[in-house]
RNA sequence: GUGAAUGUAGCUCAGUUGGCAGAGCACCAGGUUGUGGCCCUGGGGGCCGAGGGUUCAAGCCCCUUCAUUCACCCCA
């Protein structure tokens, strides 16, 4: 085996698989721009800092899950690992952000993390990214998950969960946090798992999303956020909830939700599907006031979410490729009798109206060639055998009703 | 980073107590003198992931290593 393999967590899209990422690709041009979204396309490469203030130092994607390298200019950069910190880098740059006018942006394109591979997750993966930047309203956080929902409902997946939280603030956020690492301190630390004894003083939000069925009991216990939000906050999280009722949006609140990066505040949402594997989360996002500051622009506020591409077309119904409209089998092997040059010039008049197919290069009999159309599910297979190139013809049989007839080839001209 | 499973034909996988390397699909040819799909017959294809060890004999047992997958973790 010298055969040189590609990288672990990277992967090869073939036609089969990479159609449904074109359709994910015309289903989010057409959806997002009836919301007035426009696409915007960022470098896969941005400076380390740009990541490490955005998303947070202390996280793990920040820090352990980067393909961070230096370049031969000396500059740390890095591939980036997720869109919303690059596209409010581009805005900001483009002096694009004006306080009281929204700017809305969608982006697709390769994400990578250095995470162990599994079903559902690579180290390059693929995401659909929406921003809407410049609006404090509930209405802009509604607005923005109604065009989720619709997004995936054109692509015909169902069965997906939404769950709602609010996070709280950079006032009242602290608060719920050493409520909470007290109620954890309080306990019998040998009841958690060991993971979660790290977590609840790291990171004590984290414990909330336990999986493991002991933490899960005692998390029941615990603070709920809702109880500890601001006045402001809290009269935010029940005006999105109250237009996400009136819109109609089936969703359950889920206090425990939590999200791995650092700015998100306030309304923070996910969408699951239990169908893909343990991977569940399919598309996730929220609101990150302070984020576009943090990097350096006006203080304006944001909402947004990304969808895991490669997660939803495991949910999506795989579209079928098009029916070519011809495949034009060369049968006449005779050395140097030019049938194949005739051939290759014949396809490209038909190319030339409209129609599409292939033009045969491989050898073999009849039968073969004739097979080897039928499985290509061609409409018509046009054959130039010696008998026919001689007689400057072309045979023409139709693959669905079996008949055939001669015609010129000068006759497509 | 941790754990488990799996690496045999182009693909999906069998391979028994260690004893000649197999099937289905795909490909090629014939049955049908130039005609696909269904059927029948035949054919080409393999360093059994790699390296070492045990043995008269290893795809199978032992060790090492690489790769893949699933799960933990984390997230889309």
């Amino acid at each position: 085996m010298s055969a040189i393999q590609k990288i672990k967590g990277f992967s090869d899209l073939f036609p089969e698989d990479s159609r449904s990422f074109t359709r994910m690709e015309a289903v989010a041009r057409a959806t997002f721009g009836r919301y007035g979204f426009g696409e915007l396309r960022t470098p896969l490469l941005e400076r380390t800092e740009l990541f490490a203030k955005g998303i947070g130092e202390d996280t793990d994607v920040v820090g352990k899950e980067m393909y961070t390298f230096t370049d031969r200019g000396e500059r740390s950069v890095t591939l980036r690992p997720e869109a919303t910190a690059g596209v409010l880098r581009a805005a900001i740059e483009a002096g694009g952000i004006e306080t009281g006018r929204a700017a809305r942006y969608y982006t697709f394109g390769p994400m990578f993390r250095y995470e162990r591979p599994q079903k559902g997750r690579l180290r390059q993966f693929h995401q659909i990214n929406a921003e809407l930047i410049g609006s404090p309203e509930p209405a802009a956080d509604v607005e923005v998950i109604l065009m989720l929902q619709d997004f995936l409902t054109s692509l015909g997946i169902a069965d997906l969960s939404f769950e709602l939280n609010s996070l709280g603030c950079r006032e009242c956020r602290p608060a719920y946090r050493s409520a909470l690492t007290s109620y954890f301190e309080a306990l019998d630390a040998e009841k958690l798992c060991e993971d979660c004894r790290r977590r609840m003083h790291t990171n004590p939000l984290r414990v909330l999303d336990c999986k493991v069925p002991a933490c899960k009991a005692l998390v029941a216990g615990a603070p709920v956020i809702s109880d500890h939000l601001c006045p402001g906050c809290r009269d935010n999280f029940a005006a999105v909830l109250a237009l996400v009722d009136r819109a109609g949006l089936k969703y359950s609140v889920n206090p425990r939700l939590v999200r791995g990066l650092d700015y998100y505040q306030r309304t923070t949402f996910e969408v699951t599907s239990g169908a893909i594997g343990s991977q569940t989360a399919v598309a996730g996002g929220g609101r990150y006031d302070g984020l576009v500051q943090l990097l350096g622009g006006p203080d304006a506020p944001g909402v947004g979410f990304a969808c895991g591409m490669e997660r939803l077309a495991m949910l999506m119904q795989k579209p079928e490729a098009a029916q070519l409209d011809f495949f034009l089998a060369v049968t006449d092997t005779r050395e140097g009798s030019g049938a194949l040059a005739a051939a290759l010039l014949l396809a490209h008049k038909l190319r030339s109206r409209g129609l599409s197919g292939e033009c045969d290069y491989a050898a073999g009999s009849m039968k073969s060639r004739l097979r080897h159309a039928g499985r290509l599910n061609v409409r018509k297979c046009y054959i130039l055998g010696a008998e026919e190139f001689d007689a400057g013809q072309v045979t023409v049989k139709d693959m669905e009703e079996g008949d055939q007839l001669r015609l010129d080839i000068a006759a497509f001209d």
